[in-house]
DNA sequence: AGAAAACATGACTGAACAGTCAAAGTATTT
DNA sequence: AAATACTTTGACTGTTCAGTCATGTTTTCT
């Protein structure tokens, strides 16, 4: 015997919003605000969005981007499931936002590196802005552990879904290494050899690094280990002879 | 109006097999010959187990492990997707059936590698064992390159469902790569430091590269570019002063 | 204050999925 | 050739999921 009243409807008293179409639904972002100040809904927004995607991110490092449900989510925040998508369009959308804090500073870093090495260009410390870019990275990865963990542990495959930030982040670091690493070639800073190989060497190991660090590690979360990391890019394993 | 009879079971004729019970069902490895012998049926049952397996690599490779259903895989191998539970359990059974043929070779190498190296105490070429361990490896890698590549891209990540297998495999390799690392470091092969970072940043450069060439970065793929791996690692990439 | 607009809720829908099983087909044995 | 054991098939079941929407609630505007 189900009781069929249960599941209908709640009895109508007053329609009081009688069929807005969805146009002013915040689309994409959830910072975004649709109209007004910066009142108590902005705070609520703000605080919803993030209860939602500090949610996803930790279901997300649990069981993999793709394994976590919206279901999921919206339990473990304690949101019903209509609010998700006031906030957030999909699964990607929310990846996109969970990225984004990472993503800017990446972006700046970068940057400014690059804008260094075209300034001092023949200074006497061209390996300054390498050095001040590394520090910049480090200093953003332990500030955001778990999204960068996220980003680690999903980096590579399909370019597809919800994992489609994530490979947009992984070819920008990718792209990014590989051009740092043909102007250090190209000004002599390194020894000659396909920069794209030293790139590669270059981001493999710190990403691996960086993940079983963050994966809880212990023994690899010291700063000695970012020191060594540098050393043994620099001057290799092997003991001098 | 929906036709019924379309949906019914065929009409019986005969019951030439009444109930018989799961026990029969060869339960894992699809190679596990259930009774007979070396004729027809067996021959038939790799063929098809093969057709599977290659079917499902493809579409993972594509789109990642998770993203793949079971219909995927017997719709591109062209097969009912009752006889898929015929060869495999599930997902997973089937994931560690691809990576089989990976993993046997890497614990040999691994093996020989750990033996010569503990039989060689003193001699001069300690240094052999290792050699011959990465030219092992690099035959294994490139006569499975699919697989390999599966692996790569499912490496990181939950160690849940289908993946598990994968995360095992990952486990061994870092395992691995510690315990060589830390005999080098004990024999004063390497300059002293911590061997767990070594063996991460070997295992990080020697992997991201790997994969990058095996998505077909072609200027990733010439020998030259193992020589340059080995070359950054054991001397790093800075220009000798 | 009241009106209006944004926001929250959760039952509901339709589609996709893993896994099952009775019936039909094929090799192997006798 | 007939019986037997193994194999294939695809319709079917029960479940899970993304996304919707009518209704109820809170904030902001006037």
């Amino acid at each position: 015997m189900t009781e069929q009243s249960k599941y209908l409807p709640r009895p109508p008293k007053k329609s009081r919003r009688p069929a807005v179409k969805a146009e002013a639904i915040p689309s994409v972002v959830p910072t975004e605000r649709p109209g007004p100040e910066g009142g108590k809904r902005a705070e609520n927004r703000r605080t919803k969005a993030n209860l939602l995607a500090s949610a996803a991110l930790r279901l997300m490092l649990e069981r993999g981007i793709e394994a976590v449900t919206i279901d999921d989510i919206v339990v473990q925040a304690g949101v019903a499931k209509g609010s998700f998508y006031r906030y957030f369009d999909d699964k990607e959308a929310l990846v996109r936002g969970i990225l984004a804090p990472l993503e800017e500073p990446l972006h700046e870093a970068f940057t400014r590196c690059r804008r260094a090495l075209a300034d001092a260009d023949r200074g006497p410390s061209l390996v300054a802005p390498y050095a001040s870019f590394a520090a910049e990275i480090a200093h953003t990865i332990f500030e955001l552990e778990s999204v960068t963990r996220l980003y680690l542990q999903e980096r590579r495959g399909a370019n597809a879904g919800a994992r489609r930030p994530i490979a947009r982040l992984a070819r920008f670091i990718d792209d990014s290494a590989e051009t740092l690493a043909a102007f250090a070639n190209a000004r002599g800073l390194t020894r000659p050899g396909d920069s794209q190989v030293s790139a590669a060497v270059v981001v493999g190991a710190a990403e691996h690094l960086a993940y079983r660090a963050l994966l809880g590690e212990t023994q690899l979360r010291s700063p000695a280990v970012a020191v060594e990391l540098i050393a043994i890019i620099l001057d290799g394993v092997r003991l001098s002879e």
